[in-house]
DNA sequence: GTCGCCGTTCAGCTTCCGTTCAGGATCATT
DNA sequence: AATGATCCTGAACGGAAGCTGAACGGCGAC
């Protein structure tokens, strides 16, 4: 974990960033604005402490550059003012989070590991053989990138697929996965959805294992 | 959106949940620890307001149980008491954020839609999908900067959809998020939901994934 | 009360795709 | 090479999934 902790007061910096070392996390620091938009800007954090009392560039204005700029780490924001337009600001530029000033240390990094544990929730999920990647959020999948458009029934074929790329999958297998429960399975079904699959993402790319199955290339 | 909330309290209850309401999320109640651990565990909330004085079983108890069985929507806890050691315990159990009693409505409104908006993965009060900007805190949406005139549940399924821009998400799933769940589901509703929204929005900006769900265009 | 709005229901319709079928191609075995 | 088994494929069908215009009915505003 990498995280940007934005304070131009030395003190409070120094314990922050500390109390985030301790609890495992990698800080870097800035301690003026422009640093700080840069830095957020820039580089790969997966989380920010921003102070909004800076000397120069106002916090929220930090913060909106940031968010401008496409960042979306989680930011959790420090300040002395406990006025309600603020908070409002804060949150409307982006802002995940609010601890007033005076703090315990405690409470930051227990915010900001809360921060962190819930923007990872979200990793997404990518999942590539070859050429393809089935993106298991979305529930897509893409072809070098290009988003492949494909049937309900082609979906679920090939889904399973990638799930055991390299495998070989007997039909009696993809048919157990593909249809649910008591359906008559006639193979020649699959094999049709196999050959559709076969001319939309490259005929050699799910290979025929006479007798034993399909398997896709990984 | 779904939320639930659990308060014994039923002042404070209806009053959190008028002012979710108001802010177009479908707002279901629990008073008591048991009632809360079954319907968090069962049903698929988006955020749950949780209030840690309840009579009988504690809050942070029921907190846990929902995690032990792996739900994870983001919780927002409510409190009278200000200790650390709650505090710690409730972050320890899996919570979100914190509002200590008494609190502003406008506040857990706030937070609570901060809430959804960062574990459905965007940093920004401002989501946006082509076109389409919802702006979470305003509940307003703009096509092309227009402000857009919705109805409800026009507004509910749109936002819902906003939040899942670019995945596929199933009638059940959209049904399960924007109808409390007591109401009967009968899918032709949400078509036709579905089909005044393309109206008003553009026919091709939700895709129809034939057997599998709608998808809002990125 | 009465008016208007809106969520839902209904019926009819269109589009789409999963399956079937038949014939052909390919492979293994002898 | 012959034969049978396995697999592929183009075409077509039929039913399911989804769309839509219209109308109903509930509910809040005035």
């Amino acid at each position: 974990m990498r995280a940007l902790v934005v304070e131009d007061d030395p003190v409070i910096a120094d314990g922050v960033a500390q109390a985030l070392a301790k609890a495992g996390i990698v800080v870097e620091h800035a301690s003026d604005g422009e640093e700080a938009e840069h830095l957020g800007a820039t580089e790969p954090y997966d989380v920010a402490v921003l102070d909004l009392g800076l000397p120069g560039r106002d916090g929220i204005a930090v913060l909106e550059t940031w968010r401008k700029q496409g960042a979306t780490f989680p930011v959790l924001i420090l300040t002395a003012r406990d006025r309600w337009a603020d908070k409002l600001a804060g949150f409307r530029a982006g802002a995940d989070d609010y601890v007033i000033k005076p703090f315990r240390l405690e409470e930051v990094v227990l915010r900001v590991q809360a921060l962190v544990r819930r923007a990872a929730g979200h990793a997404h999920a990518v999942i590539t053989a070859g050429p393809l990647a089935y993106d298991t959020q979305l529930g897509t999948v893409t072809l070098e990138g290009m988003p492949l458009k494909l049937t309900a029934m082609e979906h679920r074929v090939l889904a399973y697929l990638i799930h055991r790329a390299g495998r070989v999958v007997s039909r009696t297998e993809l048919a157990e996965h593909v249809y649910d429960g008591d359906t008559d399975r006639d193979f020649n079904a699959l094999e049709v959805i196999i050959g559709r699959l076969r001319r939309k993402i490259g005929a050699d790319a799910i290979e025929t294992e006479r007798g034993r199955g399909y398997r896709l290339k990984r």
